[in-house]
DNA sequence: CTGAAAGCGCTTACAG
DNA sequence: CTGAAAGCGCTTACAG
């Protein structure tokens, strides 16, 4: 093992001996002493220890595995998007909790494959993955092993074999449904994401679950599958709106899609909650602060992003984890945009 | 210098022998050759330079400067508010747009004092700091000059010798309430921020500015200071909306305090914009999806971070900034918020 | 351009 | 616990 100096040259004592050699003069000992102290081997007082270890401070000298904190990479597709700073806060605090710090970057800025590469150079203590897809090479990198890491809330299925972090969507999705039936709802319609996407799927299904229990009819007219954001909210709602008996409440697959249906009713002018009741899913920072503020289903993204974060120090740390795949509960959070549908 | 192997074992080569011993002896060459390459010394010739180079990164040896990509910190108070996330993008950008990593952490984390120990003794490029408090000890402990520091959007006004990048906050303010003024409104009021924030203070003046231009009266009673949150913006506006005779228009000094000033608007029973104009500062990612979407003066926060991360890369490379003080310009965003006040 | 020789800084093995 | 001695890996200075 090597000491390094300190990097901005300010430290850098007369390179006429080596670093070992000044301290073992003035601390009056021998090279070899100051070096098992360096290297944290035993054989050695501990008063000389100490001695040579407040000169190797003051000169400034640190040992290769204190100069640099130990580092996690979150690596983001982009840093958009609702969640994608609650994900960052979760990582950060639980990386920050035992010392680590948090390099942050993009799929843009480098491929997945150079960001393991680096990561792993780097010496990192792993790398979680916040992306929605994974190509097949980049699941055989990962899986190559030459550093630990979990996947954050993959939209598709991850392999087996790689630890992945996810959420509840499907009983989510069937909570956010039965409060609008414990309302008195009985018409209801949704804004639902891409079935394409198991996240979309799942929240699509949980909403046709709560109905089918209520032994309500599945009614097609009444679902419109859109991208998770705004404007794709604001057309579908529109088009729910429009109907000859539109529905008495919305259940929207996002923030971004719930905050499209309430633009959306606004413009087709139905108040909310008197004459619809909009429920959201995610709950991110915009919920609260809509108008009406939004019933939403909480997906716990910090708590999402600690965890993936404690998984990947603990696989890290050697121990192999034994279920691969963890989801999340959601909660729902009630606020003022669901009340009873008007008296018809 | 000194060789540093991969640091998770895969390519941990036998190490009975130095790893430019079994280098030299594989490429037919001498120890010293060997070294010249590693440490990018001239004497060697081209086709022998590149045959070791070949088998050196076959071995998986790297240059200490090639091993961890540079990097720089970004340091925030939290992980929180609507801005955050695009600084960090912009920081992200500009930084990855060079090769060079980020690390985002917080000051919860560690005070500022630590990030700088830890920046510099990581070899960092710099810190961007992205806090509105610097204390007395924080500024002199940026200015001793360990690691560059670049300030960001800071609403106390820093030391001159630290460089710092801002936004022109009474040109903006000014500019929302011309657009105000030329719709056709004369009674505008304002959600501002605390006055002992430098930011508050120069948005309230601006919003002065426009009316005395205007020959407008300066009616203490249409202002209210709060602070720059969604709450208190809510309660605001509902004091002036429900003053004897209410402003046509409201000027807000953020996003989050607009969004409030339109669940008010809600909660009063005021249409937006047909009795109500709202014009927000910020224009964060929800000016655009609130209910209506807001017209806004953009502050340029993807640019501030990508300017911010310039400017530190600059005072790394030695070239000492001759201005220290950087204001980028904000730009009005119209959107549905506003409209001409209803016939009186 | 290349390498034998000398040297340097650190580590290891061992004697006291 | 401590250090003299030997050794190792890399670098430097220089001869060819």
């Amino acid at each position: 093992m090597v000491v390094q100096e300190r990097v901005n040259g300010r430290a850098a004592s007369s390179r006429r001996h080596g670093l070992m050699t000044v301290v073992a003069r003035e601390a009056g000992v021998s090279v070899p002493t100051v070096s098992k102290v360096v290297n944290k081997k035993p054989g050695v007082g501990p008063d000389t220890r100490e001695r040579i270890e407040v000169l190797l401070s003051a000169h400034g000298f640190l040992r290769p595995e204190d100069a640099r904190p130990q580092q996690v990479y979150v690596i983001f597709r982009d840093l958009a998007g609702p969640y994608t700073l609650e994900v960052a806060r979760g990582v950060v605090d639980a990386a920050s909790a035992v010392g680590i710090d948090c390099v942050t970057g993009t799929t843009s800025a480098r491929p997945v494959g150079a960001w393991l590469d680096a990561a792993e150079s780097a010496g990192a203590v792993g790398v979680i993955l916040v992306i929605s897809m994974l190509t097949e090479s980049d699941q055989r990198r990962v899986m190559s092993g030459g550093v630990p890491v979990v996947l954050l809330d993959p939209l598709n299925e991850p392999d087996h074999r790689i630890p992945s972090i996810g959420v509840t969507n499907w009983r989510g999705a069937r909570a956010a449904v039965e409060h609008l039936l414990a309302l008195g709802h009985t018409r209801i319609g949704m804004v639902a994401g891409r079935p394409s996407s198991p996240a979309g799927a799942a929240r699509l299904h949980g909403f046709r679950a709560a109905l089918s229990e209520a032994g309500l009819p599945d009614d097609a007219s009444l679902i419109k599958a859109t991208d998770f954001d705004y404007s794709e909210g604001v057309r579908a709602a529109c088009t729910l709106l429009s109907l000859p008996e539109p529905p008495t409440a919305i259940f929207a697959a996002s923030d971004s899609q719930a905050l499209g249906v309430l633009e959306a009713a606004r413009r087709e002018g139905f108040a909310v909650p008197g004459q619809l009741s909009v429920v959201s899913f995610d709950d991110t920072a915009v919920a609260a602060t809509a108008s009406p503020p939004l019933t939403a289903v909480r997906q716990p993204f910090e708590e999402l992003g600690r965890v993936a974060t404690r998984t990947l120090l603990d696989v890290a740390a050697g121990h192999q984890p034994t279920v691969t795949r963890m989801e999340l509960a959601t909660a729902l959070t009630v606020r003022e945009s669901t009340a009873p549908p008007a008296a018809s």
